[in-house]
DNA sequence: CTGAAAGCGCTTACAG
DNA sequence: CTGAAAGCGCTTACAG
């Protein structure tokens, strides 16, 4: 069925219509006036002959894919899957595709795809790094429109949308220490991949908020989680309790860590909020259905993405109303549920 | 910083080295033998003028982008989620990027993808078609390499990858009857979007495992769910409650219905199992973690995604080993946890 | 409104 | 092993 024949081009479209491939360009672009007449003649040649565009030619001449790529840590971690898979539906809403790229938290990696190394077919990146820190500001500068999700600010000349970590992390164990808790644990903070994660900003916060309420803090408060995921915060969650270090509340630096360690704490028969509460940071979707229902600092995703698309875009387009690289935070809010 | 200059080509590149373009070329793409000095000359001259290979130009030229495309229903479902994630998980590690595509279920728009109308920069299609059914078999043949990802056989001359679905919802239905239900109701068939979906498939299997065992059957038992989506199931779940009728056994068309069915249950004071029992399939990563964890006929998405990944690179390759379009039932197997 | 031609930046037979 | 040149299939100033 599939013969293998030279492919259509707009040259035979032309031919079969009686116009030359400009014409059957300006018919099928919409770039330039037509005479009805003209483009029913073309138009009828391109269904005849089968005729499909060749994106990739006319991606070379005009310097566009309509592509853009988004760069995450792994898909394995649910708030980055959540993420990614927003960035496709907000950029589809827009007209453009996205490819997917993991990093694996690797630095090699994320230097190449941030330096255009790497070359990607695309017309711009959306970009979260995780392995690379502020040491690395001069790296992050690239002739390709990019635009940065970080978890801190960096010094770059690059659009970025931040995460408010330190206060992400404070506002949780506050909200735990005003529902009565009074030793607050931690899971999150890990050495890897890099020193400037998420985790170490919302430890930060979190000892903050301790001590501005006069509670205890220590290490053996907090676990070390290596991967942020379901199974990790189980992991982490049985080594709390296995070090027998009493403790009431709970702070996990996502939801996905709080979720396991929720899981973990129930199946020792511990109450919660009754015994401990209990709160994460994302809102991903398990979050509202878990038994009972996850209290967490909400991150909305789909706006993040639907941001950082429209700001890509922006770049992209050369957009008037783009003034530039700028620095936005990402809002966040307190979402109270069953485990607090 | 990012000065808007004339991008740098290989002939830049082959300038500064001393060569032509032609020997850049045979260096960066490894295709040719090159002196070992030539080779470090034109390395040289990559990193000091910041060469970029524009990958387009080489796409027109070699009639490869690189790129694959996975079109599913929809990402809202953590089904085709997961089997997106896993198309591009498996893709990655044999070098292919990925673009997501979702046809919302929308008979033209899929029609348009695999027709190639909507010609997408890519060298081939992984395609889980939802509005087409037997009667579009014709439009399932496209000039583009392509696998299909089917709820039932397709009359195609195309590689197809198909659900045993009739298969599954009697497999899932005999374990509640094994488990000592006599009541089992169903949530999931759905008119919408096409009379060839799994939800029918899976009724007709639900059906024949109940008459095997000389169990009632009857509309009053069936609740539609029009999204296959945990709200869906959890709305369900409430209208098949309201209505009245006793069950004992619950299947549901996947895992996601489940859940959310599990959810009201719960929430309405029932026992699970031993008040209903429940069962669903995929085997979606939030089954194992609910309480009770939820019993489901698996449906291994990563190996599924292997598989059509290897069979497109192979098309697309003209791999020697490829053997022509085929047909494979996707296996399944009962994994059986605390919901019956 | 349309034709003839140049050119986007690569890769690859054709020579040497 | 390398050079000079053609060509992949589009889009777009240049003419008319």
């Amino acid at each position: 069925m599939t013969t293998q024949r030279r492919p259509v081009t707009m040259a035979d479209v032309g031919a079969a219509a009686g116009v030359t491939s400009r014409t059957v360009s300006n018919v099928l672009s919409g770039n330039k006036p037509v005479t009805p007449a003209t483009r029913a003649a073309v138009m009828a040649a391109v269904r005849t002959l089968g005729y499909q565009m060749n994106v990739t030619a006319r991606g070379l001449r005009t310097g566009r894919t309509g592509l853009l790529t988004v760069a995450v840590p792994a898909l394995r971690m649910d708030y980055f899957a959540e993420l990614a898979l927003a960035v496709v539906d907000e950029a589809e809403r827009l007209g453009w595709a996205v490819t997917i790229q993991q990093t694996q938290s690797d630095r090699e990696r994320e230097l190449a795809i941030l330096g255009g190394h790497d070359r990607l077919l695309s017309d711009g990146l959306i970009f979260q790094p995780h392995a690379l820190g502020p040491v690395d500001r001069d790296l992050l500068v690239s002739d390709q429109p990019v635009v940065l999700l970080a978890d801190h600010p960096l010094d770059a000349r690059a659009d970025q949308l931040v995460l408010s970590n330190e206060e992400i992390g404070r506002a949780a164990t506050a909200h735990l220490v005003d529902r009565g808790c009074r030793r607050v644990a931690m899971i999150g903070p890990n050495q890897d991949p890099g020193p400037s994660t998420a985790g170490t900003y919302r430890l930060h916060g979190y000892a903050r908020a301790l001590q501005a309420a006069g509670l205890p803090t220590g290490p053996e408060l907090v676990v070390e989680a290596d991967r942020w995921t379901w199974e990790g915060g189980a992991a982490a969650a049985e080594d709390l309790l296995a070090s027998g270090t009493p403790f009431d509340g709970l702070f996990c630096g996502n939801d996905s860590l709080a979720l396991g360690a929720l899981h973990v704490l129930r199946s020792h028969g511990l109450d919660v909020p009754g015994d401990v509460a209990v709160i994460g940071v994302d809102d991903v979707k398990d979050a509202a259905r878990s038994r009972p229902a996850l209290s967490t600092v909400a991150i909305d995703t789909r706006s993040v993405a639907a941001d950082a698309v429209r700001l890509l875009v922006a770049q992209i387009e050369g957009d008037p109303s783009y003034g530039g690289p700028q620095t936005r935070l990402i809002p966040h809010h307190l979402v109270q549920r069953g485990t607090t």
